[in-house]
DNA sequence: ATGGCATAATTGTTATGA
């Protein structure tokens, strides 16, 4: 069995006892991380003493990704072009399996530059997985993709209609990286569900329950099959100094 | 009314997030 969990920390350094302590008590095989907010220089060494080799892909003040691994990782790819400017995507493989860590841009507000980049961003990613895969591979997509795909995603899909996550054209976007073969596996095994990934800051957010779910493990044709549980770890939103995004875990049976 | 809170880079304020 490998358990895979993604996890946006908003700083690596503000969620460090978090993270040794989700190690410890989940014991992930991999765990992938966004948002570092750290150079690669800059990030904690503590996670080897729990056993974890890490790969880290950093940037300083913003993004920032990682893949924490119990076994040595190899094929190491970092970055969505040559031409990236931002630390938003990084790959290995472990054993038979390819794990990616993505962070995709925000987007700010429909319209905006950053709307256009965050577009032209998903767009890269769909023809990387396209080109770089194929389908006797193991390969799961993991990251936050501030996109929430559908109104069961959102807790007031009023309130959030045609605003930036939930817009008709990121929508579309992570459609067309769904349509490669990818399974969104907290959905698969869960249709129903409101559970969310993600609760601002402010406003009693996480109290209010008032979420989105834009954090996945998308997982293709031939991993997807072997998928037999994944949650959202909601603790962890609790307590003194929580990311506002939480903990995705999904197993596989490989 | 487009705020609120959190974080990093800096020390008073700005950029960014979602």
């Amino acid at each position: 069995m490998v358990k895979i969990i993604t996890w946006n920390v908003n700083s690596i350094k503000m969620r460090l006892e978090r993270a040794k302590r989700l190690l410890e008590n989940e014991k992930p095989d991999i765990l992938c991380l966004q948002e570092l907010k750290c150079v690669d220089d800059a990030f904690p060494k503590d996670f080897e003493a729990l056993g974890y080799t890490a790969t880290v892909f950093g940037q300083k003040t913003y993004n920032g990704v990682a893949i924490l691994s119990k076994t040595q990782p190899s094929h190491i790819q970092r970055g969505i072009t040559s031409s990236d400017p931002d630390s938003r995507l990084v790959s290995v493989q472990i054993g038979n399996l390819i794990a990616y860590s993505a962070y995709i841009p925000n987007g700010q507000a429909v319209g905006s530059d950053k709307y256009v980049y965050k577009l032209s961003w998903l767009e890269k990613l769909e023809s990387l997985l396209k080109s770089r895969h194929t389908s006797d591979e193991y390969v799961v997509v993991t990251g936050d993709f501030n996109v929430a795909p559908e109104d069961k995603d959102v807790h007031d899909p009023i309130q959030w209609k045609d605003q930036i996550l939930c817009s008709v054209d990121e929508r579309k976007a992570f459609q067309k990286v769904i349509a490669l073969g990818y399974t969104d596996c907290f959905r698969k095994l869960h249709p129903d569900s409101n559970e969310y990934s993600w609760w601002d800051y402010r406003n009693l957010g996480f109290p209010m329950n008032n979420g989105l779910r834009i954090d996945f493990l998308l997982a293709n044709q031939k991993l997807a099959e072997k998928c037999v549980s994944s949650t959202i770890l909601r603790e962890e939103r609790k307590g003194e100094k929580p990311s506002d995004h939480a903990p995705v875990c999904a197993e596989f049976d490989i």
